[in-house]
Parts: structure tokens; C-alpha cells; sequence
RNA sequence: GGGAGCAUAGCUCAGUUGGUUUAGAGCAUCUGCCUUACAAGCAGAGGGUCCGCGGUUCGAACCCGUGUGCUCCCACCA
């Protein structure tokens, strides 16, 4: 079979895809076997998959695929997040488009399209998932709106009611006005922005003489120094909701203002002066503005001091009628217009940049807005010691560990109440019952919901109207690892107790809180036991300036788009190449071109080795005699130095390479038990380029359309199968190509079980370093010399006799194209010399040689030989040294000293003859 | 304001409890090669005050202190 120039990646990937999932190898069913269990992060089915997925799945995939063969019955879980706000949103914006407007539908209509929605972007995902090739079971496939999962959440909402950990009530929350709806504390991000801060002049009445806004001259009321105070805000707009201002008792400048009235501008409400330590004397003018119903210290301080809230904003955020001016405006409109008017009324003193934290919904991107609203909210502190604990006593292991820990106890040691209702119709309904007093229940369902209503309240035949708010999505996210496998819905069932707990759980750090946490809380609390294992956490995928990769800067790259460029296999490489764990990754495409060259180099080495195939031969001697003397230039007029007669000469090779396998293969064992996957990677990379193409594949390289030796080509063969193995988690298609391709297979290599490494010969590894110097030296010689490559050379060498070269002379001379290898005890004439490992190599051209360039390397040599050797004495003659430090330490530098003298030495007789 | 992390070659990063040569890799750069698997390649090379300063030690990229500069998380100063 003719193989193509270079490899192409679309139809092998597709291929192999669509046989493994024939033959059913990421199906998993409990058996005797030991688990290995992955939950995906379920992606939003809110559009596509992004780099940050793509790294994400890749690092599951290579986990799941390296247990599956390693003897581990290997369970990954795929599936799909509801993403109630986002999701909704969405689906609200493409109604629009149609021209349809989501309050002329009921709520039935409305979620039949979120569900058209949901088919057709969760299959996108899908799609993209099978294309990266991540081997997850897809007989399992959840979505967080199943129906058992719908009925898991339920159930968990009526019993952590039931227990007190959830209730109902009035609270600040963070509203969001776009979506109109209430958010978590969590969902609101915090950022930077310069702001304006108004300074605005409220005029002071005794109490005495309030004068309700009714006075038609209070407009014309100019202020002046002695009958106004002046207080900073950055909400103008929001004043109309002021129930009092605020001093600190301590402030004299207040002093003969209490008992005292401000009125607010414009509105002509008069509100109380009040004092309170939380006031700092020093910010502003020392004077704060009350606003209980838009600001949460205002709140706290509106309690404090018997307040009235006043809400003057609607719950799209344009302001109501409680505002009484500019009533149905946009809050930022208003703020405008108000900043005018206080402007022409003489009433704003001055106004400054500012910089100040505003808080963004997650979701929507507008400004969260601070609001009184009665919700559900789930108790977080008895829920988190649990959780808290694990993490502590190391029941649960976050990689990179040190990084996290930290934020996770701190944020479980300070957590809050968490708001769980949302005003959306995407997501699981509140099981929550009320009558028309608004007096509820909590049930699973609805009769059983008038059963327990009539029961509590002696009541019949009562009207009940279900609470049309849903949940958060993460309150159902949380369950996740345990309704996957029904572990809510049907507890005790043969999956949850064989699957659960789950091995690891990969995931983006900005989750921590949303859903790590959380997972853990309810794991603890509904199996008593964590959730998983272990916890990687990787990092933030930016674009190569450091930048987040997002739709407006155009910096993120479509995933099918670079599977169809550079094959799914590079992105895969691409992505693992540079991502330690926890740390953000700088995506650049010149990676996954990396890992494209990378795919052609294994698909050249295979043909390679196809070129061999039906010519081996099994006498060893004979055709090495061949080989030998093919390289032998007759030109020159020498006779082949060294016959390689031996056997063992020709299987440095594969002793050599069989050594640095067993040596790989232990090490990236080890990588993998502490997530260093890129490491591994790494190390698989350089072993099958460097080690396994550039030297072991050369050395044993026959000549042109010469035979090979039978036993050097089976062992060529299987290392590549051992190599393809060893890459196949994170190069899966390929890979299984390449095995098939190099010989007929009964098995696949994705279920190809990983046999335990030998422990490498040391001593061929470092034969093999010393002959890898000498040929590079040697090289180095030649080039710096511009001997061209097809010119033969003499080597000789002069030998201390540390090390053998007899056994590596048929390497050595071919791979320095040498026509004769002897051996010397004086100098060469002539020729040009070089020193490796204390052992003197005369290259001899048959041309006159360039002293000068050898003069200036040697000397170079020298200095540096010098200059080491000084460090070394140093050391040595430090008295404290010799009597502190460890002997073998003291050894070492003996005999690096020694070393280095014997090395000057051969230098300066090199020198000294030139 | 509180906390965490980072700083090593042009870039991205390794560097395992302080001592195997005056620090390693990949990418990029430079030089020479169309050598019969591969120019998406081969051979070779150059490149670093291990952020500054101070300390501990016989010995520091590594430990301690301090300064500087980045990054992230948390927090209710109008």
C-alpha cells in the first residue's frame, strides 16, 4: 500500500472515531474491575465549545483514555448544561428576531422553543466532543433538565427545606434588569470603572418646619453656606429613595445639626439627620445620604435606625413611580437629566472623576442593582464544614494544590446565604404551593402540596398556585456527579455505588465557588461522602498577548475550524504542549502547527519502516559485512576498519532505545500520578523524535535498498507500537493508524493494555550519552570546518580506555560518515582533534586542515576548562567546606577537579603540536 | 483594605527535601545541507547578573527577610 506524502488527518480521524464507538469501547458497565470515573463539566447549551473546552476535554480525554488502558474500568460522562439565565437569554434574543416577544406566550409555548434550542446547540457540542475524539460514553448522556434530573432537583429542594437549610424571604440580592431576575452573590463580577461623584447640596430645616414638597417657592430656594450640607454620591438618580442622611456622631462639623431635617432636591422630601460610627469622617464630605432600598450598607443602616425603603427603581431598572420624577426612565437616563436639573438648580456644588467597583451581572453584562426582594435562599454554613473538612484532611486533593486551598477555606469560612430563586421560566419550577393570602408549602407535587396546605392550615378544596420562579442553574449542577447516575432520583442503585465516588474532576478555576464547592456540599450531605478525588484545575485560555479570548476582540479561534486545518490530533498536542496545570495558557496557532509537523514526522517514520518491510534477512553477518562496506570509500584507499561482526555491536541499537523506553515510560508514570501532563507529553515528544528518528532509527538505518536485520526490524516494529501506545491518550487517532499500519493487529490500541516497564540498563543509556557526544563533537568539527557532508573522513582515536567504542564504531563511522575508525596512542598529523569525555578524536580529511579554527575552539575550550577548575579549587581549599560537607559531595568535587586538570592537559598538548 | 500566586534564554516554561561539571527543554533566531522517511525536514551553533538588595550556610535559582513589578481572588467607604 502506497502511503501519501504527508499525513492527512480528516478521513483517518473520522474513521477511527466512528470504530470505536462501533466496536463500543467507551461503553462502561459495573464490573470486578476498579472504576474510573470522569464527569464532564457540562458545557452551557448556550452555543459552542471554545478553547477553554477544548482544553478541558482534551485533559479528560488523555486521563480517561491512559485508565481505560491501564486496567481500570474507565466511565466518562457526557452532557449538557440547562444554564437557566443564559440560556434563556438567548432563546429571548432569538424570539426577538422572529419578531415573537416572550411575554405574549405562555410559559409552556415558551419552553417548547428553549427545548428546539436546546437540540440544536447540544448538538453542536456533541458533535464537536466526538471530533476531538473524547471517548465518552454516550449512552450516558445527561442533561441537567432530564426529567429524573428535574425530579433529583425537586427532591432536593423539598428536603433541604423540609431540614431548614432552605428558606424563603426578604433579603438585598443583586438584581439583574436586563434579564429581571435575581442573581446569586456569585454571579456578579466586579470591575474597575471611572464613575463621576456628585456632590449635592441638601438644604437643612429644623424639624419643626417640614415642608412636605408642597411649597411651589422651594425650587426658587437658592442655597446658601449656613442652610445646606453637601453629600457625595456616585447615584444621583437614587436620591429620591433617601429615608435619611448620615453623620458620625464624632464629626463636629455635625454637631448642631442633630434633631435637625435635610429636604432632598427636587422631590422636597424632608428626611431626619441621623448619626452612626459606620460613617467615615474623612471620605466625601464626612456626610452620607441614606438609601435603603439601593444600596446595602444603606439597607443595614435603614434597620439600625427604623428607615423607611423606599424603592424608586421598577425591575427593568427605569425609575417608578415612588420616584415621583422621571418616572419609566432608564436609571442612567434619569441620572442625567437629574445631574441637569440639580445643575440649573443650583443645587450640585461640584462633581469629580472617580474610580470605583461596580458590580456587572455575569450573564447579561449590565449593572447589578442592589434590591430588596423576597427569594429563596439555601443556608451555606452548616452545609460547608463538611465540605471544608474534606478538603483539609486531604480527602480531596486540588492540583496545582497551594494555589487554591487557600481561596476555597476562605471562601467556605466567610460564605453567605446563597439566592437560588430566579424570574425565568428555563429551569425546575420551585416546588413551593400558595394561596391566594400567600400563605405555601413546599412539596414535591402538587397534591401532595394541597395534602400537606389543607393539613397545615385546617383548609379544603384550597386554590393553589405554584411559584413561577425556577432554580439557579448550579442548584441542579451541584447534584452532578451523583444524578449522572440517578444517585438522587433512585439512590442506592448499581451505578451510583460502583461509580460514585468520581476519580477527578477537571475544571476551570473560575468555578471554584459556582460549582466545586457546591459539588462537594451536596456530596457530603447526600452520600456522606466527597464527591472525587482529585481536582485539576486548569487554567484560562488567552490569546498569545495575554488577552481573554472573546467575541469582540475576534481572538477566538473556531474549534472545527482548526480540527479541518491541522487535524484533531495537533489541536490536542497543540493545546497540552504549553498548559502546566493551573497556570493560563497563551494559545497560539503555532503550536498546533507543532503538533501538525509532529503527526508527519510519526507518519514518516512509518513509512520508513514500510520501506523495510519484506526485505529483512537473517544472517546478521553477512549483510552487515555489505553495509560496511557501503560505506567504504575506495577513494581513499582503506580497508574497512572493524568488520561489524559481532552481534552484540549491532544490538547496541536496540538495547540502547529498549533501555530509554523503559526509562520514558517509568517517568511519564510517575508525570501522570501528579497531573504534569504536558510534562509527559513533553517527554513522549522528544523520546520519539529525538531518541527514537534521530538516532536510534538512523543507526539502525540499513543503506540504500539494502536488507535489514530480521531481529532489528521486529524490535523496530514493536518499539514503534510501544511508542504509539505510550502517545495514544493524548494522540489518539493517529496513533491507532499508525499501529495498524505497521503491522495486521487483533486488537486495537485503545484498549491495548499497558504491560509494566523493566527497569532500563544504565549502562547502555549512558554508553549511548557518550556516543551521542562523540557524534555531535565530531559533527560540530566537520561543519565548523566546512567539511561537506558527503566527504568521508579517518577517525582515530585515542583512548583512555574508560570507555568502549568497539562495540559502537559501525554507529560512530556511519553516522560521522567515517571512512576508517582506528585507534592511536599519539597525535595525528594533520588532522583535526577534538576531546569528549577525556578521549582524544583526530579527524583526518586528506586535506589540509584550518589551524586557526581549531586553534580558537580549543583555546576556547580551554578558558572555560580554566575558569572551572578555579571554582572547583576554591571549593576544595575551603577549609569548612572539606570538614562540613557530605563526603560524596566532597568526592565529587575531587574528582571534578581531577577531571578537569586531566582535560587541560589535553587540550594544551593539542595545542602545543598545532 | 485583606489574601494568594508568580518573576529563570527573544517567547512559553522545567528545575524533585540547598551540593553530578560556572542552569535545562520546546518554540523562535543564526550557519550549513533538496543526504535515497520527512524542507511540515536534516546537521550544528549562538543566546541567561536565575527581578534588585540583604541574610542564613562550607555551599543558594532553591531557605529567610526586604524592596520592585506583574497576575488572580475576596471585601459594604458614599
Amino acid at each position: 500500500m502506497e502511503l501519501s506524502k504527508n499525513y492527512n488527518p480528516a478521513d483517518i480521524e473520522n474513521k477511527w472515531y466512528q470504530h470505536w464507538l462501533q466496536k463500543e469501547y467507551f461503553k462502561s458497565q459495573p464490573d470486578k474491575r476498579e472504576p474510573f470515573t470522569v464527569v464532564i463539566p457540562p458545557p452551557n447549551v448556550t452555543g459552542v465549545l471554545h478553547m477553554g473546552h477544548t482544553l478541558n476535554e482534551t485533559v479528560q480525554d488523555i486521563l480517561i483514555r491512559k485508565a481505560r488502558m491501564s486496567g481500570h474500568n474507565a466511565c466518562w460522562v457526557p452532557g449538557s448544561d440547562h444554564a437557566s439565565i443564559a440560556t434563556e437569554a438567548k432563546v429571548v434574543g432569538m424570539l426577538k428576531e422572529k419578531g415573537i416577544d416572550k411575554n405574549n406566550l405562555t410559559r409552556e409555548e415558551f419552553l417548547k422553543y428553549a427545548f428546539e434550542w436546546k437540540e440544536k446547540y447540544g448538538d453542536i457540542i456533541y458533535s464537536q466532543l466526538k471530533k476531538l475524539g473524547c471517548s465518552v460514553d454516550w449512552d450516558r448522556t445527561t442533561f441537567t433538565m432530564d426529567d429524573h434530573y428535574y425530579k433529583a432537583v425537586i427532591k432536593v429542594f423539598v428536603d433541604l427545606y423540609n431540614k431548614g437549610l432552605v428558606y424563603r424571604g426578604a433579603r438585598m440580592i443583586n438584581w439583574d434588569p436586563v434579564a429581571k431576575t435575581a442573581l446569586s452573590d456569585e454571579e456578579v463580577e466586579y470591575r474597575e470603572v471611572t464613575g463621576k461623584l456628585y456632590y449635592i447640596k441638601y438644604m437643612i430645616v429644623d424639624s419643626g418646619q417640614l415642608t412636605v414638597g408642597s411649597e411651589n417657592n422651594s425650587d426658587n430656594r437658592q442655597p446658601t453656606t449656613d442652610n445646606f450640607i453637601i453629600i457625595a454620591t456616585q447615584r444621583p438618580e437614587t436620591i429620591m429613595g433617601d429615608t435619611a442622611v448620615c453623620a458620625n456622631p464624632g464629626d463636629e462639623r455635625y454637631n448642631h445639626l442633630k434633631g435637625k431635617s435635610v429636604v432632598v432636591p427636587l422631590i422636597n422630601k424632608a428626611v431626619p439627620i441621623i448619626f452612626d460610627e459606620y460613617v467615615d469622617k474623612d471620605f466625601g464630605t464626612g456626610i452620607l445620604k441614606i438609601t435603603p432600598a439601593h444600596d446595602i450598607n444603606d439597607y443595614n443602616i435603614g434597620l439600625k435606625h427604623n428607615l423607611a425603603v423606599v424603592d424608586t427603581l421598577n425591575d427593568d431598572g427605569t425609575l417608578s413611580n415612588a420616584a415621583q420624577i422621571y418616572v419609566g426612565q432608564d436609571r442612567f437616563v434619569a441620572r442625567k437629566k437629574i445631574v441637569e436639573e440639580l445643575k440649573g438648580k443650583g443645587f450640585l456644588a461640584k462633581e469629580e472623576e472617580y474610580q470605583t467597583r461596580l458590580g456587572f451581572s455575569q450573564r447579561t453584562n449590565s449593572v447589578a442593582e442592589p434590591k430588596i426582594s423576597t427569594q429563596w435562599f439555601v443556608k451555606m454554613k452548616e452545609l460547608g464544614l463538611p465540605a471544608l473538612q474534606a478538603v483539609i484532611d486531604g480527602d480531596i486533593n486540588i492540583h496545582p494544590g497551594e494555589k487554591f486551598l487557600a481561596t476555597y477555606k476562605y471562601w467556605l469560612e466567610n460564605v453567605k446565604d446563597w439566592c437560588i430563586s430566579r424570574q425565568l421560566w428555563w429551569g425546575q419550577q420551585i416546588p413551593a404551593w400558595y394561596d391566594e393570602e400567600g400563605r405555601f408549602v413546599v412539596a414535591e407535587n402538587e397534591e401532595k402540596a394541597k395534602k400537606i396546605f389543607n393539613n397545615q392550615y385546617s383548609t379544603n378544596n384550597v386554590q393553589l398556585k405554584q411559584d413561577e420562579d425556577v432554580l439557579d442553574t448550579w442548584f441542579s449542577s451541584w447534584l452532578w456527579p451523583m444524578e449522572v447516575f440517578k444517585g438522587i432520583s433512585k439512590p442506592d442503585n448499581d451505578d451510583i455505588n460502583y461509580y460514585y465516588p468520581t476519580s477527578v474532576l477537571v475544571t476551570g478555576q473560575d468555578i471554584i465557588f459556582f460549582w466545586v464547592a457546591r459539588m462537594i456540599m451536596a456530596g457530603m450531605e447526600y452520600k456522606k461522602e466527597k464527591p472525587f478525588s482529585d481536582v485539576y484545575f486548569t487554567g484560562m485560555v488567552r490569546d498569545k498577548q495575554g488577552r481573554k479570548m472573546s467575541k469582540q476582540l475576534g481572538n477566538s479561534p473556531d474549534l472545527l475550524e482548526l480540527i479541518d486545518k491541522y487535524g484533531a490530533d495537533a489541536v490536542r498536542f497543540g493545546i497540552m504542549i504549553s498548559s502546566p496545570a493551573g497556570n493560563d495558557l497563551l494559545f497560539d496557532e503555532a503550536s498546533l502547527e507543532q503538533g501538525r509537523n509532529f503527526n508527519n514526522k510519526l507518519w514518516n517514520a512509518l513509512k520508513l519502516i514500510k520501506l523495510w518491510q519484506g526485505r529483512q534477512s537473517e544472517n546478521h553477518t553477512t549483510e552487515a559485512i555489505l553495509i560496511a562496506q557501503m560505506n567504504f570509500n575506495p577513494e581513499l584507499g582503506m580497508m574497512p576498519m572493524v568488520l561489524p561482526g559481532s552481534l552484540t555491536e549491532e544490538n547496541f541499537a536496540t538495547e540502547w532505545f529498549e533501555g530509554r523506553l523503559s526509562k520514558v515510560q517509568i517517568e511519564v508514570d510517575i508525570l501522570y500520578k501528579q497531573f504534569k501532563l504536558s510534562e509527559a507529553l513533553k517527554t513522549i515528544y522528544s523520546l520519539i523524535w529525538d531518541d527514537f528518528c534521530s538516532w536510534y532509527l538512523e543507526w539502525v538505518k540499513p543503506g540504500f535498498e539494502q536488507p535489514i536485520d530480521e531481529h532489528i526490524y521486529n524490535k523496530t516494529v514493536y518499539f514503534f507500537e510501544q511508542l504509539m501506545q505510550l502517545l495514544h491518550p493524548f494522540m489518539p487517532f493517529i496513533t491507532e493508524e499508525v499501529y495498524h499500519l505497521l503491522r495486521e493487529q487483533t486488537e486495537d490500541l485503545t484498549i491495548k493494555q499497558f504491560e509494566k516497564s523493566e527497569k532500563p540498563n544504565n549502562k547502555i543509556l549512558q554508553q549511548g550519552n557518550i556516543l551521542k557526544e562523540v557524534i555531535t563533537a565530531i559533527r560540530d568539527v566537520r561543519n565548523k570546518n566546512q567539511i561537506k557532508p558527503k566527504e568521508k573522513i579517518k577517525l582515530h582515536i585515542q583512548t583512555r580506555h574508560e570507555s568502549n567504542y568497539e562495540d559502537l564504531e559501525y554507529i560512530l563511522s556511519k553516522q560521522v560518515n567515517a571512512a576508517s575508525i582506528s585507534y592511536t596512542n599519539d597525535s595525528i598529523d594533520n588532522s583535526l582533534a577534538i576531546i569528549v569525555n577525556k578521549d582524544k578524536f583526530y579527524i583526518e580529511t586528506g586535506k589540509a586542515i584550518n589551524t586557526i579554527v581549531q586553534k580558537d575552539q580549543l583555546e576556547k575550550d580551554l578558558e572555560h576548562l580554566k575558569g572551572f577548575l578555579i571554582s572547583v579549587e576554591k571549593k576544595l581549599s575551603n577549609e569548612r567546606f572539606v570538614k562540613n560537607a557530605k563526603d560524596e559531595v566532597i568526592d565529587l568535587e575531587r574528582k571534578k577537579k581531577a577531571d578537569a586538570e586531566t582535560k587541560i592537559k589535553i587540550i594544551e598538548e593539542s595545542l602545543s603540536t598545532l
